[in-house]
DNA sequence: GTGAAATTCCTCATATTATGAGAATTTCCA
DNA sequence: TGGAAATTCTCATAATATGAGGAATTTCAC
């Protein structure tokens, strides 16, 4: 638990942004018309053809064209007023990916017998290519309001889940992402160059868990790993408390708290087969990183 | 509640068939593309390129430029041992959808005050064109498993509280229905023809709730229409008891209690104002029917 | 770290198909 | 039922997605 220092600008960067690479080719119109749903956000949920029109600077046939595609697949569905929002498919995915999401059968009574040692929250997060995401959160504190409920995007770089996932990935990822996403690891603090950053890695593997407070400045977080196979980090559960509650001494005790549910959650999920093993489908595995 | 017949076989239709209409010419690479995520259900998690090229009959490039876009999308990720997955996105577009929800936000707490009373369980079902979706369920009895958890599907014209929906659409609107689905409407017993059908839902209209058992044998529900403004039905709120539990003399008594309830959502989302009401976003309004 | 095997991406010619403008049709509310 | 608004259709044109095979990466066991 050395320094590592965080002298980054707390910019909350609520949405990590789409993983636009212009220099890349692709083709066009998936990508237009996938990239008409970024628009729909909490604060802009009803779009309108001609707003779209007039945003996306395509013919109005055109945006009648994509939006029906989507509507067809039901990613949109048509409101009254000539509006459009996010449609079923989107909550009928995510209850797909829980169903067939082991960790979210594992975890939660793991996280249940956990909750009153605790006595704050805990955070059971997903680690999704260059990106983790809250999956399930279990508060007991009221005081807390982690609003990290399920879906919640995080950079890799910022937050102790994030970071306990990232410092446990194998060399040839974190090389990888020395290589394409430099910048990033040294404006998170992780380092200024490759040796530094799987030195600072090493640091936080070693020890096991990860105590930080770089996300919410009231709370402090402490995460440990969590594998679907041996030396493959997927996941890692983050105890929270608020400042005042988690008093130096108690940090290590609720590392060691973390360390032994993760390791727990860990065996239960490389002993799990899922219940429908009866295709030639793979074991569910880790997300890699590109 | 007179003689709404339900003679149908039970046939379970976990997923509504895809909205595919082969009739009408549509661009194909999107369709195609968007089509693929149809293939990653619970029962077949992860897909690997080798086997989306031999279902898809497409070239191995192909292949992988579709599944980039998606994976640049976030509707995919790849996963370790050459495999893709469900991505984060889907997590993140529920949450989004969670949090622009109005009703999700009113609904909570009144189906909280009811929880005693009701003794079974709660489900909260919106609207979606042509298919009602569970978006939040309350259980307190244990021996209710309802597996009726956020995102669960169900047909516009099976289980109390799609056909509670159904029966409170405007006319023009069951009209078109009748057009559409007529062999639907007829196959679950609501009717052989328009006259029928309109006289079917009117009754259930006039009754104000609608009690059935169709979907659970074991269970009843006791549905009640939620209205995002006058003559606008959005979704439902159902009451949910096993069937000992619910004996027919309290059948009227949750009745009225749920279309009580159901009154109070629909005031309290017609008074509500969004907390983005910045832009000239159009009020969130309640799905059409295609 | 190193190297072999597997996965992924690129290049390019060709033919498919998406696009835009405007007309025709359908929807929906008074 | 009518009429304004929303949606879909038609078609010529230009853009771009496709497939095949080879090149470049990535992965993972040693």
């Amino acid at each position: 638990m050395d320094d590592i220092s965080f002298p980054v600008d707390a910019s909350p960067s609520p949405t990590p942004p789409a993983d636009a690479n212009p220099t890349r080719r692709v083709d066009t119109s998936i990508t237009r018309v996938l990239g008409i749903l970024d628009l729909f956000t909490p604060e802009a949920a009803v779009w309108t053809v001609d707003m779209l029109v007039e945003q996306l600077q395509l013919a109005r046939a055109t945006v009648y064209r994509y939006v029906r595609a989507l509507c067809d697949a039901g990613f949109l569905v048509a409101v009254s007023g000539a509006g459009y929002v996010l449609g079923p498919r989107f909550i009928e995915f995510d209850r797909n990916i829980r169903l067939a999401d082991p960790l979210l059968q594992i975890a939660p009574p793991v996280m249940a017998e956990l909750r009153d040692t605790v006595n704050g929250g805990q955070l059971l997060c997903a680690f999704y290519g260059l990106r983790v995401l809250s999956v399930l959160e279990d508060k007991t504190d009221p005081n807390i309001t982690m609003s990290m409920e399920r879906g919640r995007p995080f950079s890799l770089f910022r937050g102790s889940p994030s970071r306990v996932i990232l410092a446990n990935l194998p060399t040839y990822q974190l090389r990888n992402l020395a290589l394409n996403h430099g910048k990033e690891i040294a404006q998170a603090g992780l380092g200024e160059n490759w040796l530094e950053f799987r030195d600072n890695m090493r640091a936080i593997r070693r020890t096991g868990y990860l105590a930080a407070s770089d996300i919410d400045k009231a709370l402090i977080g402490i995460s440990a790993p969590i594998f679907h196979a041996p030396g493959a980090v997927s996941a890692s559960l983050c105890l929270v408390r608020t400042k005042e509650n988690a008093p130096p001494e108690q940090i290590a005790f609720l590392g060691d708290l973390a360390v032994t549910a993760a390791q727990r959650i860990s065996r239960e999920l490389q002993e799990f087969r899922p219940a429908h093993a009866d295709r030639t489908t793979p074991a569910f595995p880790v997300s890699r990183v590109r």
